[in-house]
RNA sequence: GGGAUCUUAGCUCAGCUGGGAGAGCAUCUGCCUUACAAGCAGAGGGUCAUAGGUUCGAGCCCUAUAGGUCCCACCA
């Protein structure tokens, strides 16, 4: 045996390779791009994992993508960076440490700020590390040397740049408002950040007594423990039933405070009884209410949402308790009407799911209108694109109904917001500087203790990773970039931000391209879930199956944009083909083993070299074609087909004997073995973005010129390899062994059983290719010997026929042929012939097809017409024959 | 309530600009043929959700309907 199959054994094992081969990657530097302007620049972003973050098939699926790319415009010659880092993730790490810290009996406030961020940090250092580890046994060829992290340096000027811009520009402002509130994490979310969801709830209807005595007011509640904070009741204007009650005054049952009845528009009085209470402090709507007219905010929870000191009876209790409560208080005053079950649409925060609790407080806002206006520009006008193109839907929806933002958080692990307050004077500076001091009294001042959103620092980051606000050589050279790839469930926390502050900030829009996939579901098509336990974790799918496995299955098998079921099925599959690939080359380099082989000429190429030459050089035009217009999916699919049922059962098969008979015709195995080696190594570069460890340790051992295919050049399409009268050659050739590999199952021929084929056709043409590659028959179809002939001269009359488009062909089988079983064939090919010169002739006879079909449909239909007709009669001959 | 998307073989899904319905898995049959049994060869299996329309021609375009999924929305 020769020592390159010793190196291949005979299963592929990717445990054996993948570490190796990345830990050659990473040290030789190949991931690195510079600015070279020589070279176009390609640049990706990486959306930045959270610190706390485990990879997960979301990571999976969005980092495979990247790389594929990166891998394929690095081949083609760009200066192809992917740039990546990780985020800070206030809320998540947060939560996490503060969780950390009970466990040793200990609250952030004990710490104090300074020593509780100190163990953030301490926490950040072990474990922020952790996913990076993970995307790089999935293969990812990203930039680590430039690394960023949301709260380095960089990030942290470009964070202080923004705020102080936007501040100066009006555009971000403190005011106090009505907020989402989680009173869980205990600090302000986004509107984005709360999550809806629909809980079984009750309707409380009430009645309030008017102060004069007069009657009663009936309305509904979904929460009744909030009417301690009531400072109205509304009913529509137009309200014909309630016109007498606008303007006097209600009795508020339990805290006996007088409120007025308000007219309002808000009010439908459709819904319920068409009467609203109002409490201002606790509904955004009722916000709205009470600025219009006037009311007081009168706020009734504390910040973990417990009823306030104000209320005696009730203090301390959360607000499930105090509802209970409130309701026995309200039922023993006679305000209880009744009590129904309703469900309905509650808002939780987005990372631990506690109710969200709307509540008036003091933030900061970003004013979103102008800043909206040219991110919806730059895609209307195209200078981003969504692929799938409707997601641009998503984007304006939001965009165009977007409020205002509000960014600060009642945090400490984040961007510390810039602004300083005077606490003699009440005066505000915002300012770069970490310090301050009053401009008007003098004073050192107090920085705002509030942290920003975490996604205030990852709407910067397509240009602060680049250097911004420096002007960096990178920033001019990679900005803007070229594609950003995330999942649809992510286009309004982010791809939106990011493109309003790019716009903002850089006067340009962060990315040509917003490429957007789905989510991976389970089997069943739930979303993968911790509470569910229903998550795979990729690096246990690359454990048993392989890195390459595992992207392949993520990539194939859906469309884009679209979910994808996680089958291990499917990941099995991936894995027969990486397999596949391995033995084909083992198989390959077995037979170049101490064979010195040159590049043939032309003339000593066999029809099948020139059609696998062919083949691949359209494979190469296609899947570049795909990947251009990123379809990942499609280019990928297209190489494996190619690589298995084109190049391994075809191919492979074909040449096998001329490999084998080296001494007798070194002429034919040399052009056999060149072309062997040459289109694998064509296949396994375009197959190299998708499966990258299994490509370069076969190109490796395969070649020694290059040292990796990662740097190596991407198969452009060569006119000189346009075989096309070889690719119609090979065709005929394939519908003959398949006609009588079918044949021979259907009578039950034995595979031992060799026969004598004849091949017949009236055509010189056809005859000469089938001349030619009789050798090939002889082995795909268990031929003992081929004789190619014009006419029937000498083929007995109970021969067995194959009728294909290109000739007839006979098997003289004397002992083995059943008549009835072969007239029954003949008989079901008859009637499948008849329906298609049914369709054919129904076509062409179609007057209006033939004026209005492209000339070039006519003649395809009318050469199909030809060809069905001259099989038909073949058929019908060798029936009447037997009777 | 608004919007998006899906409905194709037993299962999961492809089907790129309209021109003779595909893959993987599963099923059945035969093969351990010196690259690969994680393999090879062969077979069965689909009125492309329904109804209209446009077109010479529709799985693909348009309209409506039914069902599923998702996102958004202040109906107390």
């Amino acid at each position: 045996m020769c020592n390159k199959c010793k190196e291949l054994a005979k299963t592929y094992d990717p445990k054996s390779i993948e570490d190796r081969l990345y830990q050659k990657w990473e040290e030789n530097g190949y991931f690195h791009a510079e600015v070279d302007r020589s070279k176009k620049p390609f640049t990706i972003v990486m959306p930045p994992p959270n610190i706390t973050g485990q990879l997960h098939m979301g990571h999976a699926l969005d980092n495979t993508m990247q790389d594929i790319l990166t891998r394929y415009k690095r081949m083609q010659g760009y200066s192809a960076l992917w740039l990546p880092g990780t985020d800070h993730a206030s809320i998540a790490t947060e939560a996490k440490v503060v969780e950390k810290i009970r466990e040793e009996g200990l609250t952030k406030e004990d710490l104090g700020r300074e020593k509780f961020l100190d163990r953030v940090w301490d926490w950040k250092r072990e474990y922020g590390g952790r996913i990076v580890k993970q995307l790089k046994k999935l293969g990812s060829s990203a930039d680590w040397d430039r690394e960023r992290f949301t709260m380095d340096e960089g990030c942290n000027k470009a964070v202080k740049e923004v705020f102080v811009n936007l501040y100066n520009k009006g555009l971000i402002y403190r005011g106090e408002r009505i907020i989402n509130w989680c009173p869980h994490c205990l600090t302000s979310l986004s509107d984005a950040e709360v999550e809806y969801e629909d809980q079984k709830g009750h309707f409380w209807h009430l009645r309030y007594p008017l102060a004069d005595g007069s009657g009663y007011i009936q309305m509904a509640t979904t929460r009744p423990e909030t009417m301690l904070g009531d400072t109205a009741v509304a009913v529509n204007p137009k309200d014909e039933r309630y016109k007498d009650y606008i303007g006097k005054l209600v009795d508020l049952p339990i805290v006996h405070r007088q409120i007025p009845i308000i007219a309002d528009d808000y009010v439908d009085m459709e819904f319920g009884t068409g009467v609203v209470k109002i409490t201002p402090a606790h509904d955004p709507n009722d916000f709205e209410v009470g600025l219009r007219h006037n009311l007081p905010v009168i706020n009734v929870l504390t910040e973990d949402a417990k009823i306030v000191d104000d209320y005696p009876e009730f203090a301390g209790m959360d607000r499930y308790e105090a509802r209970e409560a409130i309701v026995k208080a309200l039922d023993a005053e006679g305000a209880l009407v009744k009590i129904e079950e309703y469900s309905h649409n509650v808002g939780t925060c987005y990372r631990c799911h506690t109710t969200v609790e709307p509540r008036v407080s003091k933030q900061w806002f970003v004013k979103m209108e102008e800043l909206a206006k040219p991110a919806i520009e730059a895609v209307k006008n195209g200078e981003t694109k969504f692929v799938p193109e409707h997601f641009d839907k998503t984007y304006y929806h939001w965009l165009e109904n977007i409020r205002d933002w509000c960014i600060s958080r009642q945090l400490w692990w984040g961007h510390r917001i810039p602004a300083f307050y005077c606490d003699d004077c009440g005066e505000l500076v915002v300012t770069k500087e970490n310090t301050c001091n009053c401009p008007k009294c003098g004073k050192e001042m107090r920085q705002d203790p509030d942290t920003l959103d975490t996604w205030f620092s990852s709407a910067l980051w397509p240009f602060s990773t680049l250097g911004w606000p420096e002007k960096t050589e990178e920033l001019d050279y990679f900005y803007p970039t070229n594609v950003l790839v995330t999942g649809y469930d992510i286009i309004f926390f982010w791809v939106i931000r990011m493109m309003f502050s790019g716009i903002e900030h850089t006067g340009k829009a962060p990315f040509d391209t917003v490429l957007i996939h789905g989510l991976v579901r389970d089997s069943q098509g739930r979303k993968m879930s911790k509470s569910l336990g229903n998550g795979i974790d990729p690096l246990e799918v690359i454990d048993k199956y392989g890195a390459d496995a595992l992207r392949l299955t993520l990539i194939t098998g859906n469309a884009p944009g679209n979910d994808m079921r996680f089958y291990w099925e499917r990941v099995e599959a991936s894995r027969n083909f990486a397999n596949k690939v391995w033995n084909a080359s083992r198989f390959i380099m077995m037979n170049l083993d101490g064979v010195d082989v040159k590049e043939p000429g032309t003339d000593e190429l066999h029809t099948a070299d020139k059609w696998i030459l062919s083949r691949v050089n359209t494979l190469a035009k296609d899947v570049t074609e795909n990947m251009d217009k990123y379809e990942l999916g499609i280019a990928v699919q297209k190489v494996y087909d190619f690589i298995w049922d084109e190049f391994c059962d075809w191919y492979i098969e074909i040449v096998k004997v001329r490999t084998y008979k080296k001494d007798e015709d070194f002429v034919s195995a040399n052009a056999a073995l060149w072309t062997l080696k040459t289109v694998l190594i064509n296949a396994l570069k375009l197959l190299h973005p998708y499966m990258p460890f299994i490509t370069e340790e076969i190109f490796c051992t395969l070649q020694s010129e290059e040292d990796t295919i990662m740097l190596s050049k991407w198969p452009e399409y060569k006119s000189e390899w346009d075989f096309a009268a070889e690719e119609t050659a090979i065709e005929h050739c394939k519908d003959l062994v398949k006609g009588i590999r079918n044949v021979r199952t259907e009578m039950d021929v034995p595979p031992s059983r060799k026969a004598k084929l004849f091949i017949i056709s009236g055509d010189a043409v056809i005859r000469e290719i089938f001349e030619q590659n009789k050798e090939v028959y002889i082995n795909l179809t268990g031929a003992s010997e081929i004789v190619v002939q014009a006419d029937k001269t000498g083929i007995e009359e109970d021969a067995v026929s194959v009728v294909i488009p290109a000739a007839t062909l006979y098997l003289p089988l004397e002992d083995l042929v059943d008549f009835e079983k072969e007239k029954e064939r003949l008989l079901k090919e008859e009637a499948r012939l008849e329906k298609e010169l049914a369709r054919s002739k129904g076509m062409l006879s179609n007057e209006r097809f033939l004026s209005k079909a492209p000339a070039e449909k006519v003649l395809e239909e009318k050469e199909k017409l030809a060809s069905y007709e001259r099989m038909m009669a073949q058929v019908k001959e060798r029936l009447a024959q037997m009777k």
